[in-house]
DNA sequence: TTGTTTGACTTTATTAATGAAAGGAGTTTG
DNA sequence: CAAACTCCTTTCATTAATAAAGTCAAACAA
């Protein structure tokens, strides 16, 4: 199981991934090697599922940040799902929930053009409701 | 502005944040110097905001995934945004939106009756839908 | 108590990556 | 044309990663 100085370990990589191992052992109050064989673990357990890069999309060109709650016409989702999968330029997580609709869909788009033209191919698939991001 | 090499490193660098310059630099012709300056330009410029790790949360005890429409009681927001500030570390996102409701908050909980609790001290500053994420 | 095993760490030494400096090729500008 | 600039490669000194060996303390059995 986990003890604190994986936790700490998660927190610092989770601010900072591309610390070396050098630099977080003396974080956590760990050598290097020693560090290096916990964050092995965590990655070997599942704990850690990968490494990434966080991207301002502003500065990407995309400043439309959407949530759309998906509801399918009929039980059949197939066509909604098909329909997604030709978009994933846009689309940053699909989730199928519970609660008000059958999917919650978090999207990014370079412009009202582009959102307005998505949303049309949308509704042949399924009706929606739309929210638009102003602040995090 | 950005070439077409800088967007293969950022797509790189969000499959795997960890990669050295020179495994980078492989991946996109170049060498780990040139990678290397390439990439410091893309954080100065901000661009990449940071380097972070994907953590598996159901490892961690945290298998309940929602996401609350939040509407608040009066047009003073205060009390609610004062609440979810306790509440830190069941949050991992709130979104100030235009549609339906005024936040979307997005959160993790280990347990229903966490969650149940979460929802009985959320009401009294604010009115909700939540949704339960099954799938992603 | 004594000895053994186990697990987690540190130390050491080798290998590999980083980062700074120098230089070259191609492009832009006066 | 020449100067300046950009972007890259090469080289080399410094620093980090990795594998192997050794240390230490806790748990357990005789």
């Amino acid at each position: 199981m986990l003890d604190h100085t994986d936790m700490l370990i998660l927190d610092e990589l989770s601010k900072n991934s591309r610390l070396t191992m050098k630099e977080l052992g003396e974080k956590v109050h760990l050598t290097g090697p020693a560090v290096s064989t916990r964050v092995a673990k965590l990655e070997d357990s599942g704990v850690i599922e990968g490494y990434t890069v966080k991207v301002n999309q502003v500065k990407l060109g995309c400043p439309i940040h959407a949530f759309i709650t998906i509801f399918t016409q009929s039980t059949y989702h197939q066509p909604y799902l098909a329909f997604i999968k030709t978009e994933e330029q846009h689309i940053i997580h699909n989730y199928k929930i519970s609660g008000e609709g059958c999917y919650l869909l978090e999207c990014r788009f370079p412009s009202n053009e582009v959102l307005n033209h998505f949303l049309t191919a949308l509704n042949e698939h399924a009706n929606y409701k739309l929210s638009i991001v102003i602040d995090k």
